[in-house]
RNA sequence: GGAGGAGUGCCCGAGUGGCUAAAGGGGACGGACUGUAAAUCCGUUGGCUAUGCCUACGUUGGUUCGAAUCCAACCUCCUCCA
């Protein structure tokens, strides 16, 4: 194991240089195996994301970022799409079940799904990444066979030995069957994809480690050298999980999330991450990063504003990440406007008597009048840049203004224009 | 199979008949202060057509004027014994 951001040594390849450099690195099977095999010329490696999520986010930058790096340096990414495991369902959230997936929510989405991915990896042309659903292979599996090829090759003395496995059973925790078996299905799918790619390199998150070590491992009983690669998990520098938010996780496609509401994600990064997020997500020369990220007081906020534009041209494309900018600069120097409506309300609407609880319901500030309502009565909800605190107030022509816009407002960072046509 | 224990709001956790939409903490959000940061302080934290109504303490029934609290059955988990 080796420590991210630690000066990587004696390294052949470029390409394990630049992650360790960047701080993608967490864990690997065997790194100088790993480094010579990278230096020998391209191969071929692969990620695996669930399909139980109708979006990525921001949680999966990691790995994704690591695939775009290899292909830039000449390798073969691959994308799995776990349309077949995500049949089982995640089994590690055993308090209540949850509902298995129907296969038809599954495909649509891989569909929304692959359109990000499309964004951060080159899919183009016979040297293109390649996206691949582990259905493919799993499905056609028959209970029996799958026992005498693959179950023969496992030992449960071995699947013991796994923190996953140990320490749940240290806790006296209740380990499943399927559980159990899950991380044998991660390593057929490991085994699949170099016999039918020549896949030589799974890269995954941290929780990760033992389904990739046990895909190493089916790997050389095989006959295979394969490897493992971790990314570290993504935390703020106050120790949590991030990627959440007010209006919930940090997805990456536009529909589940605007790009200036990204754009805003990253814009609202912690001082002390600034440096760790620049490595991390964006492509600026290291040169470029250590000089922003030592920016000090409120200087840091132009490294900011660099962090959140660079990974939103990533992310949505250098279009959107501009106008993103824009739009962030418009709103919090002066006393500036959303320049383009971010929602649309009918214009009838106000005949009817339309609640500014309504409005503040329907921009997504709050996911019910009631908390709306306590919005309003905190102090926290502006409309054209004035306070509002009578929760009964009604909107009326009177309040729009040019292009009947209205825009409304809650807290200093979310702010929204509806436009009423 | 037997004996004992547990299941509370986003999370942890108090609560053993009415004063309980449920203490306390965490998290989250809003306000103040700031740099759209951190720290700190204050407030809010089930829903609604809202001085009322509805939903909620594993599930389903029951006792009671009244149940998270008592009873029964069931489900799930834990501990010990076989």
């Amino acid at each position: 194991m080796i420590e991210a951001g630690k000066p990587a040594t004696r390294l052949k390849s470029e390409a394990l240089a630049v992650l360790l450099e960047r701080g993608l690195v967490h864990q690997c099977t065997d790194l100088e195996a790993l480094d010579r095999t990278l230096s020998e010329g391209p191969l071929t490696a692969y990620a695996g994301f669930d399909a139980t999520a109708a979006s990525l986010h921001v949680g999966h930058l990691m790995p994704l970022m690591t695939m775009r790096w290899l292909q830039k340096l000449g390798h073969r990414p691959i994308v799995v799409m776990g349309g077949g495991t995500s049949l089982i369902g995640d089994p590690s959230f055993r308090k209540d079940a949850r509902p298995m997936l129907e296969e038809r929510q599954i495909a649509a989405n891989i569909a929304t799904i692959r359109r990000s991915v499309e964004r951060l990896v080159d899919m183009e042309g016979p040297d293109g990444a390649m996206l691949v659903d582990n259905a493919e292979w799993l499905n056609e599996f028959r209970f029996l066979e799958f026992l005498r090829d693959y179950g023969s090759r496992f030992t449960v003395n071995r699947m013991m030995t796994f923190d996953s496995v140990k320490s749940r059973l240290d806790a006296q925790m209740p380990l499943t069957v399927l559980e159990f078996c899950y991380m044998m299905l991660q390593a057929v799918d490991f085994l699949e994809l170099a016999k039918r790619h020549d896949c030589v390199l799974q890269v995954g998150g941290s929780d990760q480690w033992g389904n990739i070590v046990n895909g190493v491992e089916l790997g050389r009983r095989d006959g295979r050298k394969l490897h493992g690669l971790t990314v570290p998990l993504l935390t703020t520098a106050s120790g949590a999980k991030m990627g959440k938010t007010a209006a919930g996780a940090v997805w990456l496609h536009p529909e589940h999330l605007s790009p200036f509401g990204f754009w805003q994600f990253w814009r609202n990064t912690a001082d002390a991450d600034v440096g760790r997020f620049l490595r991390l997500f964006t492509e600026l020369p290291m040169s470029e990063i250590d000089r922003l990220s030592a920016l000090q007081g409120a200087e840091l906020n132009e490294a900011k504003k660099i962090l959140a534009t660079q990974v939103t041209a990533i992310v949505h494309g250098p279009e959107e990440a501009r106008a993103a900018l824009q739009q962030g600069d418009a709103l919090f120097a002066g006393e500036g406007e959303i320049l383009e409506p971010s929602h649309k309300l009918p214009l009838a609407s106000l005949a009817e008597g339309l609640g500014l609880l309504e409005v503040v319901v329907s921009v997504g500030f709050a996911a019910s009048n009631g908390e709306a309502r306590r919005l309003v009565e905190g102090g926290g909800v502006r409309l054209n840049n004035r306070i509002v605190d009578d929760p009964r107030r009604r909107i009326a022509i009177g309040d729009l203004q040019a292009n009947d816009r209205l825009s409304v407002s809650v807290g200093k960072r979310r702010k929204a224009l509806v436009g009423f046509a």
